[in-house]
DNA sequence: CGGCATCCTCGACGATACTG
DNA sequence: CAGTATCGTCGAGGATGCCG
């Protein structure tokens, strides 16, 4: 999680003006648990312990520190019921919809090209030295 | 740039799954300077040198070994020419071009947002803790 | 020109324990 | 239940220098 992002990208047609528009978006779900977080919380209010749940792997720690991040981006809306034992639900907001929308074309690609991309690296892993000797 | 990957996502329709392919596709491009170079090598063969100009604030280093990652994904062609002094120019392979077509669709989110997102993020930072203060 | 080797920093992330 | 606090690891990335 980037902590701040002095991350300004001049407009204009440039290749790194593109580049740099590309990587404010990335930027968003770079982390490694957005995403998981980003689609739990896409079809409607998930809990706190829900998502612990639902995010496979997840520590309680980065849960937190990756909510706290999507909210403060305007991702992710939490809402908080005062009631005993306390109860936190968290909803993406269309934004983020949106934002799993985009990354839909992404995803496809991987899939077209996986397999490609795999003999890719066996070749490459081949010609070259293996890591493993 | 991740070592290597251990991260077999499998095939299904769950949150989780998606949400691992999804992460397959960003590991290509997640890199700081990985669309940088692809965008600068898309239009045609670039050389090293042009290339570390281009991409601004790029280490030697760093292009090598992004380069590297690059070409071992099947992202990119190298060729070099047998000359004195060394010659050696990068190609983007089809494959990579349809990668950037697919980010098209991320670049024109973080357009569309930019502003909500800035604005989030101050109302976040007022409402609690600024940072700095 | 186009690298590779080495050293270092620093932030992402994990483990664990405590709390209103 | 939903966090916060503290400590430790690890690897991405930067700085610098040498080489065919």
């Amino acid at each position: 999680m980037r902590e701040e992002q002095a991350n300004r990208c001049v407009a204009g047609a440039t290749d790194q003006a593109r580049a740099c528009t590309v990587r404010e978006a990335l930027d968003r779900v770079g982390g490694k648990w957005s995403i998981g977080i980003l689609i739990a919380a896409s079809t409607g209010p998930v809990r706190f312990t829900e998502l612990e749940r639902r995010v496979e792997g997840i520590s309680r720690r980065m849960l937190t520190l990756t909510l706290r991040n999507l909210e403060r981006d305007g991702l992710l809306v939490r809402h908080v019921h005062p009631t005993v034992p306390p109860k936190v639900e968290y909803t993406a907001t269309p934004m983020a919809r949106e934002l799993y929308e985009s990354l839909v074309a992404l995803t496809r690609w991987a899939e077209r090209h996986r397999e490609a991309i795999s003999t890719a690296r066996a070749a490459y892993d081949r010609q070259h030295g293996t890591p493993a000797g």
